[in-house]
DNA sequence: GTCTATATTTGGATAGAC
DNA sequence: GTCTATCCAAATATAGAC
């Protein structure tokens, strides 16, 4: 058949331990920061040596680049995913809710994505084309609902960042910020609505 | 006269290399981030052995704590100083103003201040109180143009830190973010008033 | 593939002479 | 106060046997 080959079972293995290779870091980021990743303990918690972890990734570097590109890859289908409106507030709400909660669900994943942490670490072209897709979706999502003015677009962002940090910062696991989402977003939309009457306004004068 | 003492050169003189240290850390911090702040080169750069560093800090954290209260202390300086306003709009801009300017304006220090991204380091009491004093005094000038509803507070602090760490971020030393402070705090303060009148009529309905 | 052993670097911190 | 010498711990990464 067209695009199948014969299964290659060590290949499979192997993925599969570069998989969980990749599960035991996380819980490790999670637990004590992404900069307390060492290949010592990690090696430790998959249960083989830290030479060992070589044979999967070229170095520890290669192993946050992997670990960015899942994320990412999770954000993009987080974005896909996600229920849609017709109505403008509503999808500027619901986009917001998802973006949040993307964030919120797992701090260590947004600090990887979103905050750069990790002195040196820049994601490799591969690792980051799932980051470029997802954010133009949200751009197409958002010209979708008719919102195309880059201020705007630019206060968005902030916004979005403003909550997800100050919830993960100052509230985590609460909902002091997230469930300021709505509101937010009523208020950006009123705004925006505003402005563009003005210049019309403006315009036709 | 009254609370004036012999001055005390030797203590003088220690004060002024405690400092000279600090400038010197600072320095480090602003080339190559926060981590990367070591006291083998932290000395060599002031013109001292590494060992010698500790007839000044008791330890490496001491001198993030050091940092940590001369920020909290410049920002107690930059809120006290700004311009003030009657106008209660006025007053929400210039203080947004103050806030992202300060922090845009050293971005190693917004980053210790209040993104706190050493493992481990937890500001000591003396090195906070001066923050805690700035944020009283910033809640103040809120609630003296009227701003005292937590939620509302809530999401002007949202904005107010992603505008900044989205300027930090993906302009640096540009205004990409912050020319967008005055527009953003209209908008909030519009969405405040609105929601003041309707709450108004709820309670007297 | 996985291991042991080891190289290499780098860091914070201490001891003790002067 | 400042230095030299040193300790100790932890980290990434490599060599080479099995």
């Amino acid at each position: 058949m067209l695009g199948e080959t014969t299964r290659d079972r060590r290949q499979e293995r192997r993925e599969a331990t570069k998989n969980e290779i990749l599960e035991a870091a996380w819980d490790m980021a999670r637990e004590g920061g992404l900069a307390s990743l060492s290949l010592r303990d990690l090696a430790r918690r998959v249960g083989m040596s830290a030479p060992s972890l070589y044979g999967y990734f070229d170095s520890k570097m290669a192993i946050y680049d992997a670990m960015f590109g899942q994320g990412a890859q999770q954000y993009l289908e987080y974005a896909r995913n996600r229920p849609r409106s017709g109505d403008p507030l509503e999808e500027l709400q619901l986009g917001m809710r998802n973006f949040v909660a993307f964030c919120t669900e797992d701090p260590v994943r947004y600090q990887l994505l979103f905050q750069r942490p990790i002195p040196g670490f820049e994601p490799s072209p591969e690792s980051y084309a799932p980051s470029i897709e997802g954010l133009a979706l949200v751009r197409q999502q958002l010209a979708d609902a008719g919102l195309t003015d880059q201020k705007a677009l630019d206060l968005l962002t902030a916004i979005g960042n403003g909550l997800a940090d100050q919830q993960i910062s100052n509230d985590p696991g609460g909902d002091r910020w997230t469930r300021l989402v709505d509101d937010a977003m009523e208020m950006l939309f009123d705004h925006m609505t505003k402005k563009a009457t003005k210049a019309r306004g403006r315009t036709k004068k």
